[in-house]
DNA sequence: GTCCTGGTGG
DNA sequence: CCACCTGGAC
């Protein structure tokens, strides 16, 4: 371990150190059960998170009993979530996760595989994308993955990181730089999120950026 | 590229 | 009024 960073960027780690100086332990995923965790990261695709607090306190009765969400009709459920938005499509991919889950007698600990082919299983179901997948193995399943997120791909640029076009290519070079740790990466991603939603937004906020100063975004734009 | 969609903030 | 939101399927 103590030439863990050779041929390594220390840019990651360093921006990691930064964001977590600024901002502090973030303590996610914002969800009282792991099987919250999976309905959250569906409700929350392309979708603000407060407007998944609202399904998320409806759901609540359900959400310790993955059985009972089950029994409910597809209809019934989307109503419940309609402040997500896209709630018939996402009503439709919830379904689709508790038919996987009930072979596992929706029971996390039952599943159990290596972290690549769980990764493959949960891409099978109609709904879980990259994205999904990944919070879902990091943030239930404690599988040392990054989150190769928009803001991710926003922040890095504008720090100054090339990153590359595809999902997969990102994904893996941030795993390559940075430590492969589940606590280390779960803190990351959480960080960028935050730090996206603050200052690094779409129209970003560099004037108040509290990390400015290492920001190669100052001198382009 | 287009569709899916309500809620929030500008 | 409009733009956008921690995507994913087709």
């Amino acid at each position: 371990m103590k030439n863990w960073k050779k041929n390594k960027d220390n840019r990651y780690i360093n921006l990691f150190e930064k964001l977590y100086d600024v901002y502090g332990p973030q303590k996610w995923w914002p969800a009282d059960t792991p099987f919250e965790v999976v309905i959250g990261a569906i409700l929350v695709q392309n979708t603000s998170w407060k407007n998944v607090e609202r399904s998320i306190k409806r759901l609540k009765p359900y959400l310790s009993h993955p059985k009972k969400l089950a029994q409910l009709p597809e209809e019934t459920l989307a109503q419940l979530i309609r402040s997500s938005g896209f709630y018939r499509v996402k009503a439709k991919r919830i379904s689709a996760f508790l038919r996987w889950f009930q072979q596992y007698d929706y029971e996390f600990d039952r599943v159990k595989k290596d972290g690549e082919k769980l990764r493959n299983e949960l891409l099978e179901i109609n709904g879980i994308g990259n994205e999904t997948a990944d919070v879902i193995l990091l943030y239930v399943f404690h599988v040392p993955v990054f989150i190769a997120d928009r803001y991710a791909r926003t922040i890095f640029q504008r720090f100054g990181i090339h990153v590359p076009p595809t999902y997969e290519e990102f994904r893996k070079q941030v795993e390559f730089h940075f430590p492969k740790d589940a606590i280390l990466l779960n803190e990351f991603h959480a960080l960028l999120v935050t730090h996206g939603k603050t200052y690094c937004k779409k129209k970003p906020i560099c004037e108040k950026c509290p990390i400015q100063n290492i920001c190669q975004r100052r001198f382009t734009s």
